[in-house]
DNA sequence: GCCGTTTTCGGCCCGACTGTTTTCAGTCG
């Protein structure tokens, strides 16, 4: 059967080359041209007709991709597979590419542990940590052994779990997969951690109503999907009478605290059931802790954001620094939007890794932009910049040039290693910091990936309320952070809170949603989320 | 591997940190 050919899947197989090559210690210039094809692929996106482009020679006309890696694209639309791909899995060390996921782990260091210690898995890994095999090591010592086992229990925990959107797109072809199976006769619903939209999905729930699926049919058509899932999260189907089925989806849509405080359990719909319990109806999303069902209560339900909301974001990245978008095509891509403001924010000078704006370059974008104000004047454009935070809670540029932009996000991209005690009174210091307007990705956290750095949340959320300082709620889906879980804190302080989706290329706006998601979960009310806010309001706020 | 040119080679982003070492390799962002 020929598939359409996505960018998706061919970025994807550029990018796992890319990896493969850094394992096999290949030319690190080599491995890079590889990761710079794979984003210049996925910053296209499906507009192109890759089969198309691939069939008549006309890959090399996009920079970034020559001979060499058109002939890999070229073999991977024809035969469905990659020849490259492959010779290089075959060269990796068993067990290379699991243990260098580890953090800490480089290519090096997990071929030297796999060389010396004859490892092979994540669990060998951890045993050789605990009889301290690892710390005799060459180049090894207590500490980083300390770091290895931490790392390994880090992404143990995550086995079978996966990050939103990975599952999501797991959930629909299933559901569609479902819904057939099961005609219009019978429901079929969505359930579970992906209609509650958590940020790690565990398992894919579905209510179905009695007789809707044969076992054996599902069985079998779970199978036919295997090769196009994404995931191996386990699925779960709940089957349940016609009658108790609004019931029983409510159930499991919700945490059990939720479940248990509504205390009412029968009626027509998820909304009658609410209803009569003195409730209006509560978005799955929104059905965590058992304390915010409250906000409910059916005489004045607390008003949530959702995606229609949204008049705008902050915190875009551009070709200036590591975004593959021109400032333009940012400002392009929101009107596209019908957003009504932007706000631009590179990364600054102390972001090496990231080409942050030196002074000239700072000074360069100031007058594009001005040129860009007056060309589309139907969007505002706030100037801002990502400053790192650095060591000591100072910015990263002297006080009048932060005064020049309209806002500064404050963010730590460095020395995450701090104690709780100075990484809380590093927090603070930026947030004291009169040209500070937001707080980026509050913990560093990777999901899945990194744990976030230990931080006194309640202070820190404090000297933001005194200083009216923001938070942003980075909608990357593998941050999300700050996390919803400190929705009653963040609600009772008032903090103003930025959906930002913290974008390096056109698809990175699309991830707003899983802000708004985590806004919903958090149950802050719509009028807390600056997005939804008017350009007027914005501006009086920003002069505070 | 890609690119660009003063074109067929040489450069491609690089500084900080960590833990190890005893002057630096490896990892990270």
């Amino acid at each position: 059967m020929q598939m359409k050919i996505t960018a998706s899947q061919l970025s994807n197989l550029l990018e796992e080359i890319k990896t493969l090559m850094e394992l096999n210690g290949e030319n690190p210039f080599k491995s890079r041209a590889f990761g710079n094809a794979a984003d210049k692929i996925r910053e296209l996106g499906d507009s192109e007709d890759w089969e198309t482009r691939t069939r008549t020679g006309k890959l090399t006309e996009l920079p970034g991709i020559g001979k060499g890696i058109a002939e890999v694209i070229t073999d991977f639309v024809q035969n469905g597979q990659s020849k490259v791909q492959a010779e290089l899995e075959r060269a990796l060390p068993e067990g290379l590419l699991e243990l260098s996921r580890v953090p800490g782990l480089g290519p090096k260091k997990a071929r030297s542990v796999i060389e010396t210690l004859g490892i092979k898995t994540l669990g060998e890994l951890e045993y050789a940590c605990a009889e301290n095999r690892l710390a005799t090591m060459k180049g090894f010592g207590e500490k980083s052994q300390a770091k290895i086992l931490e790392g390994v229990r880090f992404l143990r925990a995550g086995e079978g779990l996966q990050p939103l959107p990975v599952a999501e797109a797991d959930g629909l072809l299933l559901e569609t997969a479902l819904k057939k199976l099961a005609g219009s006769k019978k429901r079929v619903e969505l359930a579970g951690a992906l209609r509650m939209r958590r940020e790690v999905i565990d398992s894919i729930d579905f209510v179905i109503e009695k007789g809707a699926v044969e076992a054996a049919d599902w069985k079998s058509k779970l199978d036919e999907l295997s090769s196009q899932r994404q995931t191996q999260v386990p699925v779960r189907l709940h089957e349940v009478a016609a009658k108790n089925f609004e019931s029983e989806w409510l159930k499991q849509s919700s945490s059990p605290e939720h479940w248990t405080e509504l205390g009412a359990t029968t009626g027509a719909s998820e909304q009658a059931i609410y209803e009569s319990a003195g409730y209006a109806w509560v978005p799955a999303e929104s059905r965590e802790w058992a304390s915010d069902l409250a906000l409910f209560k059916k005489s004045k339900p607390i008003e949530l954001v959702q995606t229609s909301d949204i008049h705008g974001a902050f915190h875009f990245h551009t070709v200036a620094s590591d975004g593959a978008l021109t400032l333009e095509e940012v400002i392009q891509e929101a009107i596209s939007r019908n957003w009504k403001f932007i706000g631009v924010s590179d990364h600054s000078q102390s972001a090496f890794y990231a080409q942050g704006l030196k002074s000239d370059a700072l000074k360069k974008q100031r007058d594009e932009l001005e040129k860009l104000r007056k060309k589309y004047p139907q969007i505002r454009i706030f100037w801002g910049i990502e400053s790192d935070i650095l060591g000591d809670g100072g910015l990263d540029y002297d006080e009048s040039t932060l005064g020049d932009f309209d806002f500064v996000i404050a963010s730590i991209h460095s020395r995450f290693q701090m104690d709780r005690e100075a990484m809380t009174e590093r927090l603070i210091r930026a947030v004291e910091n009169p040209a500070t307007t937001m707080l980026g990705h509050l913990t560093g956290r990777i999901l899945l990936g990194r744990k976030g750095y230990d931080i006194d949340f309640d202070r820190v959320f404090e000297a933001c309320a005194k200083h009216g300082v923001s938070i942003e709620l980075n909608s990357h889906p593998s941050r999300l952070d700050v996390d919803w879980r400190h929705g009653e804190k963040l609600r009772k302080l008032g903090i103003p809170i930025s959906l930002n989706p913290d974008a390096h290329e056109r698809d990175g706006f699309n991830d707003i949603r899983y802000g708004v998601d985590m806004a919903r979960k958090a149950c802050l009310p719509k009028s807390q989320i600056i997005n939804s806010w008017n350009v007027e309001e914005i501006e009086k706020w920003l002069k505070k």
